[in-house]
DNA sequence: ATGAAAGCGCTAACAC
DNA sequence: GTGTTAGCGCTTTCAT
């Protein structure tokens, strides 16, 4: 038996390794390894025996330069920290599964300059896709978007103009329904409590929704309050005291997103504060999260998980042009608004 | 001005398209793109100018295929939807953000044979390192392991045999620990919750340290109860409930992952069960969301921004071979327990 | 300081 | 069904 890999010898196997010790032609081993084209059953198994014991690996490198494929999809998102972009993985996964195609993603930190180096670097691996968070990027990312001749899914907003596909909500019209069903419960000193990201434009959306939906009754936010870092949860808590005791007569707190909203609940719940009858409470996202809760936030689901499949879907039938109805350019998801426990009806 | 990358020609600029526009070599631009040996500062110039005008960007396939060098370190992990592992990334990222090293995360999802195949998929780009979850391993991805040639680390774990560097904590020994720190405050009817999860081998480790230790005093655990699937915080209490109602006896409560206990904690305080006079409680991890608990759960940090860290760093240094001192190959953290305010003391 | 030639490991296209 | 040839777009090495 020819010995295995020799551990002394750290080159890694070629191709022309295991056609040697199989004997068997370079092209031929390439075709069975990738299951192309005729080959005889007997060859095909003494390859595979071959390539398994002598602990072959191919060299995507060279395949991809050879075949000018690379069967790779750039997912850039700002952060994995907060529950919204892993279920959008999530979604993006289950489709992509289902394929050759493999996402590999790059995180922006929310900094589009940051965004711009991630986006070179991934287009440098000359991807088969591109999906990427917002429709608000620099001059020279959108440039490197337009010129790569990839199929682009920008996800998560559809409020302006995308690049190539769209697969998203409108965050103006999810803070302006935020807006008219606490308004419609009768509520009107309103405080908002938000994260420090001028940006995060899917938060500046829907603030500005909210407001302006305000604004057409008349109202306007009574208060309101940042923060930055930290536990979401434990902040959460902080702000909704400090605001609580600035602006006592508030009777609803709209958060920018479930977790500072769950550490609301809570701290309101511990100063045996009447929810939804003193004050009512309600956020965004619809995270998993707050089932565990003791009430239930009410909140407004943001669609991650379909996002994620559909902007999947639209790489993959671009990318692997299968047959079939090809799917919209543009796909505006509806959140549906969740009254919970912590909005009266 | 030459006109901007034809919009109906896509196919992607190449290094000779920036030579001819710029009338310098192919060689010479790829020596200014990569900042190698002398060029000219006109030179250097008249190619950076014409490279931005293009929007040129360098194929990296045909980089690494040419030097034989890719700044890709495999970083392998079970999944990102719990708390652990997006931290491990952050101290991963942190530090290879010095370096030209770039991580690329595959998920394993806790199947051997997918961490199998996503190991084999990763080595096929001829990373210049990895990092990979966990001591236990296929027959197949431990001789790919080591035939690799690379730097491997495995992270998380200590208790067992690493293939190459090993850095981590002995989850056995956090198992005996927060064991005899319960027997120390005199507890005696303890309960266990976990996961449903066989191939959990860290969480398999800390039950065994766990019973392991309690054994030593003639200690059996009374009663227990599992999991899968669903919003880890909504099932603890579920579980919670569950082994209270059938085990009204038990005076504490040991989980393993903080975030069913902070479902186990949110539970007894609905209840107005007197924690931890009553009933003590205690969990696993040290994330950040416990912070904004309206109590805090005991817990035992698990190191994870610091494995992450040193894992990073061994390859750093072994891939670039940097100078200095070269980190040592088997690196034990040791967690510490925090009391909380549910384990007395 | 710059260029020319050779080749990285594989696959498309074409023979046989 | 199998083999041969010619690159893919860069970088290495060596020449000038």
């Amino acid at each position: 038996m020819t010995p295995l890999n020799d551990e002394t010898d750290h080159r890694p196997l070629t191709l022309r390794d295991v056609s040697e010790a199989s004997g068997v032609s370079e092209m031929t081993v390439s075709r069975v390894l990738r299951n192309r084209g005729d080959v005889s059953d007997s060859t095909r198994q003494r390859v595979l025996e071959t390539a398994k014991r002598l602990g072959y690996v191919p060299n995507k490198i060279a395949g991809a330069l050879a075949s000018q494929r690379v069967n790779l999809v750039a997912v850039i998102i700002p952060s994995m920290s907060n529950m919204v972009f892993p279920e959008v993985m999530t979604g993006i996964s289950a489709v992509l599964d289902e394929t050759p195609l493999q996402p590999v993603v790059g995180l922006t930190h929310y900094k589009p300059e940051r965004e711009e180096a991630v986006l070179y670097e991934m287009l440098s691996w000359r991807p088969s896709g591109v999906i990427i968070a917002g429709l608000e990027h620099t001059d020279a990312s959108r440039a490197m978007l337009r010129g790569a001749g990839i199929p682009i899914v920008e996800i998560m907003d559809t409020d302006g103009e995308p690049q190539d596909a769209v697969v998203g909500i409108s965050h103006r019209r999810a803070g302006r329904e935020m807006a008219r069903a606490i308004i419609a419960q009768g509520y009107r000193r309103i405080g908002f409590l938000g994260t420090k990201m001028p940006l995060d434009h899917r938060a500046r959306k829907r603030f500005e929704g909210f407001t302006e939906a305000l604004a057409k009754e008349g109202i306007e936010v009574t208060d309101q309050e940042f923060y930055e870092g930290g536990s979401a949860l434990k902040k959460g808590r902080e702000m909704t005291e400090t605001i609580l005791t600035r602006s006592p007569n508030l009777d609803f707190l709209y958060y920018s997103n479930d977790m500072i909203g769950a550490g609301g609940l809570l701290y309101c719940l511990d100063q045996g504060i009447d929810v939804p009858g003193r004050i009512g409470l309600a956020a965004f996202n619809g995270v998993e999260l707050l089932d565990g809760l003791p009430r239930q936030l009410a909140t407004m689901d943001a669609c991650r998980a379909e996002i994620g499949r559909k902007a999947a879907e639209i790489i993959a039938r671009r990318a692997l042009d299968a047959g079939g109805e090809p799917p919209p350019d543009r796909i505006v998801l509806t959140p549906t608004l969740s009254f919970g426990d912590t909005l009266r009806r």
